[in-house]
DNA sequence: GATGAATGAGGATTCATTCAT
DNA sequence: GATGAATGAATCCTCATTCAT
């Protein structure tokens, strides 16, 4: 009878995870995305490199979902609730920024991954497109609304997606929480007025 | 015997170096960043391995950073001239932005090494950086001559060069030269005149 | 407390080697002889890892000896009892050739093993040799009784074993249980008569 | 230019090739097949591991291919050119059986490869049915002939390559040549004439 | 003056095994 | 009395780099 307690296993084994995760975390902040080995992750959880296939069985591939996930699935249905909520498009957008604003600072190097894993690997087709759709929805909104003017919302959805994040390379940089958010407000003010005085 | 040759020599090298560039944007185009190696670049340039280390004494490093020179270099000479232009503000910004456009679908592989190598490595301070301060210079500008709301020229150098960058990401995809021009265009005059309607 | 307990003990683990045993075979079949992996015995067993090991205190090793044991000593038990019979050497031969063929139709997968497991492995010195040495002592039989062309009994016995291994690798293919009898009549007849038209 | 002297890269190459077989030979015998690792190949070869993959590209499973071939496709062409004589179905058997016993004394270790590797891997589906070809293709000449009695040819044939396979482990275990010698003979005797006394 | 041969460090993954509870 | 957690050694393979010739 091994199947007594399924749930306090299941906790057991959610907590290595995110033990682990933390120490992928650290990796990823010192030795950069590329320098995430199962090696240097298993050193950093003071585990034996195997023991990592115990929780991850599926490998580093495993792993690394994990991780974005950890971050960015609960960021994403933040978003997506703020979409369907009722409101101007100009609001959602505002609320949007504050989103990442709060979950990137919590999650600090993670957003390295979510930029750079984004590109020839195969947790790749995750985060990057969900971001861009939901911009791309909120500039939709905001075409139809009447406020926006009609750009085509599939750029103006990828030029806000590109300076937004511009929040990831600031925050990698020595830069302080002051000067994001101050980069986070201009962000919205330059996007909704333009740059040019009329 | 040796007097004239060394001129001789760095010609010659230089010619090496010139066609290793070519093998290796091969490479890149065929394999990927990730794919870069110095066996596969030594076979497309059909030589010797080693001689590779002939050429570029430093190893992959040195290969990689001259190859980015390559073409980021008579770029960033480019755009430092329109810098030094006297034109406004709002002018140097669409010539920038239409040298960008030539110089990538002149070499459309390379911006894929310029997007990674920009991170972990150690080329990496040099490209982004440059970008950077060129945009900040131009937005600065703006600033001074009255024509730009006053923003902190650092966030809208950052939120241009952001939404900038994604020039490259839509030339990887799938994205038509048309998507291209496209995109230039709405992110000139989002930029200069914001989504919202006055 | 401990008096009648050793006999019930004993019993016990007793069944739970018969399970595993059965895991180890459904193990086998589906994964192959190098598939047969603790881990997988196992989650067959719907067991702990560790736990085999209390009941197989010595491992994989002792694990796989018990299984081929399970259909071996069986098997050989029944070849034993027809060398002890009173019957002619030609006679003996057919009978345990249709045992094996009723042996190995009960316990399909361990031929496998048995083929295998006899190389490299320490397990190896038992099956092979008991097998060969019962054929021998066949013709060894079949020649003093005069029966039998005076053979080697050594060399008939290895030919007839090397034939008769064959039945195996015949089961392991795609082979219908009708060729694996016809080919067995057919050992057995040109064992006997030879292939040749007199 | 370091196109100049192909002919002589590969005569090295060559070499290379087979000095690497010898230990991997080497290995076979002191480790058994399943203990051939590219490790130990390298370390008998006195070699770095590395440098095995310079000389087999494709890794492990391209030196065993070599290895195997190194014996097996002479030993095959010489068998096939008795098949294609103008010989009755008897004398071929005979002739293939010499062959079998020339070659086997060559490359004794390998023969061991031969009777493993023919199963679980990938190398796996060329020797064994290759033989058995052969064999089967001689006893259905002899049964056209009318010399052979008209068993089935793929039982026939199978049951010699089963007797004929014993040869390996003769001479893997301390049998003398000369048992080696015995033991072919009577398997032709045996074979032709069969067992029982008329 | 370029080369071929050779290497060492490191990558992911698998597995049999142990031990505190 | 069985277990879960953890491990160390092994496997195959890749790569940037060096050095005698």
């Amino acid at each position: 009878m091994p199947r007594l307690r399924p749930a306090r296993k299941e906790l057991l084994t959610a907590m290595m995870k995110e033990s682990i995760c933390e120490a992928a975390t650290s990796v990823l902040s010192e030795h950069g995305v590329d320098g995430i080995t199962m090696n240097r992750v298993a050193e950093a959880a003071d585990l034996a490199k195997s023991s990592l296939y115990d929780i991850f069985p599926k490998g580093k591939e495993e792993l690394l979902e994990f991780v974005v996930d950890r971050m960015f699935i609960p960021f994403m249905q933040a978003v997506n609730e703020v979409l369907r909520a009722d409101l101007p498009a100009q609001r959602k957008l505002e609320k949007v920024l504050r989103i990442a604003l709060e979950t990137g600072s919590k999650h600090k190097g993670i957003l390295r991954l979510l930029a750079h894993v984004d590109r020839e690997q195969d947790v790749k087709k995750r985060t990057r497109p969900q971001i861009l759709e939901a911009f791309t929805t909120i500039f939709e909104q905001g075409v139809k609304e009447g406020s926006f003017h009609p750009y085509n919302p599939a750029h103006t959805g990828r030029i806000f997606m590109g300076a937004f994040s511009q929040l990831t390379e600031l925050r990698e940089g020595s830069a302080s929480e002051e000067a994001v958010n101050e980069y986070a407000e201009v962000l919205i003010d330059a996007t909704l007025h333009g740059v040019l005085k009329k």
